[in-house]
Parts: C-alpha cells; structure tokens; sequence
DNA sequence: TAAACTGTAAGCATTAAGATTACAGTACTC
DNA sequence: GAGTACTGTAATCTTAATGCTTACAGTTTA
C-alpha cells in the first residue's frame, strides 16, 4: 500500500483550511513531509476529477473547488488508489490440474473486489470537512 | 500490501481440501507457487494459533485442525496480517506549528484502525469452507 | 522578458517483498 | 542407531515497489 491516498487526504484538507487563498506545491509538500514534484503528480490527478483548481504562473498554485462537507474520502480514494487493497502478487497457477490453485486467483480476486467496495462504504461516511474538525478538535 | 494473507487462505483451503492427509510444505508451496520456506514461515505462525497441526519427520507436514465451516477469513488476517492496511509512509510532522501537519498522522491513524474494523467485519462473514465451495463451483 | 508557478517525465536511491540456501531439530523406518 | 524426510528458523541475496531528485517545457503575471 503506497501513501498516495494519504498524501491526497492531506493535501486537501489543508486547502479546506486554507479556503480563500491558493498554496503552492512547495507549501503543500513542506506541510505533507515530501517533495513539491510528488505533490503535483497528485494534484494534478485530482485537479482532472475537479476537486481542486490549479493556476500556473505568479501567485498560482491549487485551490479547493469542492465544498468540504460534500467531498468524502471514498471519491478520493477512488480517484486515487483504486484497486490497491488486492496484493501484487497472486497465489496459484490458472493451468494448474488442481482446481484449488487453478481457480485461487479468481476467487481471492472476487472477495478483494468486494472488500473493497466496503471498504469505500466505509470511506463514503468521513468528509474532509469531518477530517479537519477531528483536527481541530482539543 | 504483501501476500500472506493470500497464501495462508490458499493454503488452508488446500488443507481443508485434503482433510485425511498431511501435506508438506513442497507440496503446498507448488500448489501456491512460491518456496517451501516461506509457506513453512506462515503455516508456523498458522500452527501457534491452533488453526493447523505439524509434524516434523517422515510423513509429516501440515493438516487442518479446525472446522473450515468454522474458520473465517478474518480469523487468519487477524493473526498473519493486522495493520498492514495503513501504509508505513505517514504525512505531516507531529512537530509543525501547523495543526493540520502536526495532528494529520493521529487522524489517519483512526482512520485506518476503523477502516481495518470494517475490513475485518467483511471477512468474518467468508469461511474457508465458502471459498472451497466457490473454488468448486462449475 | 524575467520571475514564479504547474505539468510531466526520466533516472536514482531506498525500502519492502520474495527467493534461496543452509542447517539444527524431530520423527519415522529399516 | 543410522539414514531419510520432514519442520523451524535465520541469514543472505534478488527483485520489485516506493519515494526522491533533477530537469525542463509551458503558463501566467508583473
């Protein structure tokens, strides 16, 4: 599991707390604990599923464009990380004689599948907005 | 996200597939494809909580010693994979002067705890007799 | 036209994952 | 009790994933 999503969750609960005004890759990354290029790469994906505005040049940089209360984690996670809770590496052998390693693969693929979708179920209930209160909380 | 979660379902399946004989590891690793050390290294952990017995010696290798219509899914991950649903990379920096760096890590934390709750609720309701059955589905 | 930004990609460094090898310990068989 | 076929475990090596650095073209503003 790489840190992408966290990464995305990060950055845009910054700019939910930074709402009138852009902040740079630089900024983000200094606040994030990585590399300003790293950042881009990010937000670019998600400037492409218009959760953030970007603009280049002077004064540029990236800004929410989603009201905090209705972006949840599971768009991003989507947007973002997809298909990562499956392992790289599969078990069994599709030619294999025996159906127990022959049909493993498609199986374990099947409850990755569906343990996925919960787990977005999960993710749908936690806003950015919720995520920056629990931040703010004492 | 490594795949020993994967291999210890598969490999139990394959036991619960052979429930009057012992398999050793060269077999189960064939059947798995990977190597006998690593599928000793899991059946070991497996063996500490109870869900197989070993014996060592000519004859010897691995046999299921639970009811697989009893044996869940979150039962192995539990035991072979708890935490690795959060990444090792983690944002901010518990030292900013930003709230939004310093408390990021201890929200994603949460997040990640319940989110492997949910995870595991998922798996509790698939046994490894359901995956056997799916395996020999037509 | 210079400065400050994004967009993107190539190449490098680090770390995690998996394979290999080795060998001690155990149980069975002759 | 000697040989064989296993497990248990650790050390080392290889490979793949992850993250960092650097570079530079494109864009916007002053």
């Amino acid at each position: 599991m790489n840190s992408e999503f966290t990464i995305a969750v990060h950055s845009l609960a910054l700019l939910a707390n930074l709402p009138d005004h852009m902040a740079s890759s630089e900024h983000i990354a200094k606040n994030v604990c990585t590399n300003p290029a790293r950042i881009r790469k990010i937000m670019s994906i998600l400037r492409k599923h218009g959760f953030v505005r970007t603009k280049e040049g002077i004064g540029g940089g990236y800004i929410l464009d989603r009201d905090p209360r209705e972006l949840n984690l599971a768009q991003i996670y989507e947007t973002i990380s997809s298909g990562t809770l499956k392992p790289h590496w599969c078990t069994g052998d599709p030619e294999d004689t025996c159906v127990v390693s022959s049909k493993m693969h498609c199986v374990m693929d099947q409850i990755f599948n569906q343990a996925e979708f919960h787990y977005k179920k999960y993710l749908e209930q936690i806003t950015i907005q919720s995520v920056l209160d629990q931040i703010k909380q004492p």
